[in-house]
DNA sequence: CGTCTATTTGAATGTACTCAAAAGCGGTGG
DNA sequence: CCACCGCTTTTGAGTACATTCAAATAGACG
């Protein structure tokens, strides 16, 4: 709520990927975000609420999955430093949450309110554009995911996966790994047994 | 682009299920639109291409599909009267499309080309709102399918299909839905014998 | 240090795939 | 209108990938 406008660097950043703004819609833009602190394990969402914010990743680690009938996790998205994460479809339409959103590490987001969200559309319609990249952004993993899954065997998209994001490895434990991968963690482990001896 | 604006009945009451335009809003839309027919087998998209449209599908059935590596299909989306189909990624980017999308039976969109799109938003900001949906629902089903793929079996996720469209099961050939569930043809014909058996 | 949870290992099982061949079906030309 | 061609679906046999359940080992944290 309050700026240190210092620690804003990141989103900024983040933001001019995309579009450009001026130094007023910058400063227009901070002052709208929030800045939240997560312990580790701690809920950001769970699934059931409405998700009131969508929230940008300053440090830390989070997952955010879907709890199936059996009472399964399954990891959706991992979010990490400069990174976006949220359940947009319950923060656009105000319908209850799918999904649970949970740290993994100590985190700081910083969160941006629904109400706030419409004002900065109509002051800065550039936001419009960014938001449309996100949202197209998502869609496009999604998609690439779910090719994946029909495409390919668990070792494929594991690999897949450390190519595209080889700091997962280190930081995410085997479970959520596997759970994100749609595999058992036995199996995954098995996995990583044999990839290790054939080099 | 021509107007008997009867034929665009369908395109309007799909629009009205999310925003509520003026009669000059709707004249004005419909201005923005060309129909385009498609014989069976046609391309409307081919991946490489820029997909310079939106559509919406009048009549007819299409199927958008992902060419891997060794040429196999992957299908990423069916569409039927009343749903849009695209590459929606390609749409707004301007980038080359991962898609293919091809007419399974004789079929008439109606389709936005991407500078009348803009020209809509701008005039008509409701259209903003409009297409967030759309988009978003998109991602939503992207999200549900990737998660009956993380927890379930194939039989679960056919069945899960059935469910939502039943009318799937006559009118799209067996290998198209099994290449849309992610099994081989043989597979899905087992299983077809297996549940018909159990009745 | 002890407790709790995560990971690894083992054995048996099931789900889905590959390859090959037969049967069904739709369209086309004679 | 029938016969044939090409493509889709079905069936069969053998195999590979991934799961389950159980137990052992290793790590993390108070």
């Amino acid at each position: 709520m309050k700026t240190n406008s210092e620690s804003f660097h990141s989103i900024l950043n983040n933001v001019a990927k995309h579009i450009t703004l001026t130094a007023a819609e910058k400063k227009f833009f901070c002052s709208l975000l929030r800045v939240k602190k997560l312990r580790k394990r701690q809920y950001l969402l769970q699934a059931g609420d409405v998700s009131r914010f969508e929230q940008f990743i300053n440090t830390g680690a989070l997952r955010a999955y879907y709890l199936d009938e059996k009472g399964h996790e399954r990891i959706v998205q991992f979010g990490l430093e400069g990174w976006w994460i949220g359940d947009m479809a319950s923060f656009f339409s105000g319908l209850p949450a799918t999904l649970t959103i949970e740290a993994m590490e100590e985190s700081e987001l910083f969160q941006i309110e629904r109400n706030d969200f419409d004002v900065l559309l109509d002051k800065v319609p550039k936001f419009e554009r960014f938001f449309r990249i996100l949202l197209s952004n998502a869609h496009i993993a999604h998609q690439r995911r779910l090719v994946s899954h029909l495409t390919g065997s668990a070792q494929e998209r594991y690999l897949e996966l450390l190519a595209k994001y080889p700091a997962f490895e280190q930081r995410i434990p085997l479970r959520h790994i596997a759970s994100y991968l749609g595999v058992t963690p036995e199996f995954l482990s098995r996995m990583r047994k044999r990839l290790t001896k054939k080099k």
